[in-house]
DNA sequence: TCAAAAGTGTTAGAGTTACACCCATGT
DNA sequence: ACATGGGTGTAACTCTAACACTTTTGA
């Protein structure tokens, strides 16, 4: 039996299969809402920047009415990165920016349907370039403003996320979601592993997982990756806005001294100015185009 | 309807789906192989280590008789990592030890028997755990060890790894299996992207591409996770020897003084010694076990 | 005796952190 | 005038690369 005649006998679909889908971590940097309504709106100063995770709230079965990120099956003929680029697309208007697959969900369980194994991406977008979903009916898409901690407690790290929705209709409250996650080196006779255990009542399937998960890679990313926070940004931004960028992504305040030396050689000048602020005018920069760089040796 | 209902009506076999497979670049350490024969075996020298991974000569279609990772088909009821342990103690005898995804390989048309992704993983063993696999004689398990190098000509990043089998039964000439990737990175009119080409002739499928990609996340993931190249030692251990692993892994010789201090927290000294070398005993160390640690703050 | 590995100390320079300071603009 | 952001200089401190040097063992 040669090659040819071997492919041809085959058939794949005697044994069984998964389905397989594509969900996606939508990121945005929007400027930080403000609750209170009495405080008084500062003309001169500049609003800080928030993290944004895109979810949709499920029209139909299962896991009606609970949270979930944006995703769909793969289709045949189509990479699992496709998929996600299709998705995207369908459910932003987006169709190019960071879009990398971060992590495989495929515990057994993990959707009631049946055997489903998820592939995790991270997206990250421009807000401005951000079209709603028109289309189906079939679900809702909401930006949630994301509010991370993280503690340590013997020998654990627990995560906790916070979740508010933006462009709340009524003026009512502002409804949220919690996530919380717990992570723990567990020493084996032979090695070690990481032990996880996430309550996410409040999203469907394993989703709040996923989030948790991609939220840290995020973070890991960007202080691997330098140049990551400018997916996030329009093309023209100024100093401080890529500054507070990378502080809500951080989590912690940067010194500005610092901080411009330390992107000086990723950003180039422009000769456009920001006008009409309670302030000086800021330059605006862009994302400085090179090439593939050598490793830093250290 | 409820959801009750509605996952009694669901038919998942009426969508297409995949086969889903794990596939494990098994890397681990071992002393240089010594190709001149006439060479004379300096006893007091201590051989350098070498970067070595597991490839199978495939015994069936297709692709019979080209190289390949080993691997196999996810079973209904058990995560892709499950599937990944499984197959990793099937034919190595090891199970237990680093095993972790690093990316999925979904193109069209990267298997000719139909629509299968691959999820690539990362296993790290100590060497000398191996066992040669007994059982099926579907196929036949070989280390080889890796010679990589990497330059960068007008923009683009050249990747380039020779295979070279040990263990060679007859005297002849050792086999020996190349490898060559490149890297450039695109920019479109919104953002930019990476952009690969693999010569891979010499493996099956899409696996050539799948062992640079490997590669390269292992020397990253060395270079941030300090704690990584335990995996491939056994317990007890020579600063040498890590420090030889270390360079063996990045590609380049270390200062002895300034790793031992960078290194000195991660490792806790034992009472025992090497004895019987040709030259001043070393002492013993292990692995430091330590709880989750806050991120570096920089 | 001596080659080779084991192991430690010291110094110069690079990089990082923190803070002080001046500039430009709109209210 | 002054609050606010824009933007720069510099000292103190930490980290790292490089090299010199001593110690210990078996051949």
């Amino acid at each position: 039996m040669n090659e040819k005649e071997f492919l041809q006998a085959y058939d794949i679909t005697k044994y069984d299969r998964p389905s397989v889908t594509a969900d996606m971590a939508v990121f945005s940097i929007q400027d930080k809402y403000i609750d209170d309504i009495t405080e008084k709106p500062d003309i001169r100063k500049l609003p800080d920047k928030k993290l944004n995770i895109l979810l949709i709230k499920r029209a139909g079965h299962p896991f009606q009415g609970k949270y979930a990120l944006p995703g769909g099956f793969c289709k045949k003929g189509e990479s699992v990165y496709e998929t996600a680029r299709r998705e995207l697309h369908e459910e932003t208007g987006v169709n190019y920016g960071y879009l990398n697959l971060f992590d495989v969900f495929s515990d057994t369980g993990r959707d009631p349907r049946g055997w489903i194994i998820s592939n995790g991406f991270l997206a990250l977008i421009d807000s401005e370039k951000y079209r709603v979903h028109a289309g189906s009916d079939a679900w809702e898409a909401n930006w949630f403003e994301i509010d991370y901690t993280c503690k340590y407690e013997n020998e654990s790290k627990i995560h906790e996320i916070v979740f508010k929705k933006r462009e709340q209709e009524d003026s009512g409250e502002r409804e949220q979601l919690f996530l919380r996650g717990i992570e723990q080196i567990i020493y084996l006779e032979q090695g070690k592993k990481i032990e996880w255990k996430v309550e996410q009542s409040e999203f469907a399937f394993d989703h709040g997982e996923i989030i948790l998960k991609a939220l840290l890679k995020l973070k890991e990313r960007v202080e691997y990756y330098g140049d990551l926070v400018f997916e996030l940004l329009p093309e023209y931004f100024t100093l401080t806005e890529l500054q507070k960028t990378y502080e809500a992504i951080l989590g912690r305040k940067l010194l500005v001294a610092n901080f411009r030396r330390k992107i000086a050689e990723m950003v180039s000048e422009t000769d456009k100015m920001v006008e009409g602020a309670g302030h000086r005018p800021a330059q605006l920069f862009q994302a400085r185009k090179q090439g593939v760089r050598p490793q830093r040796s250290n």
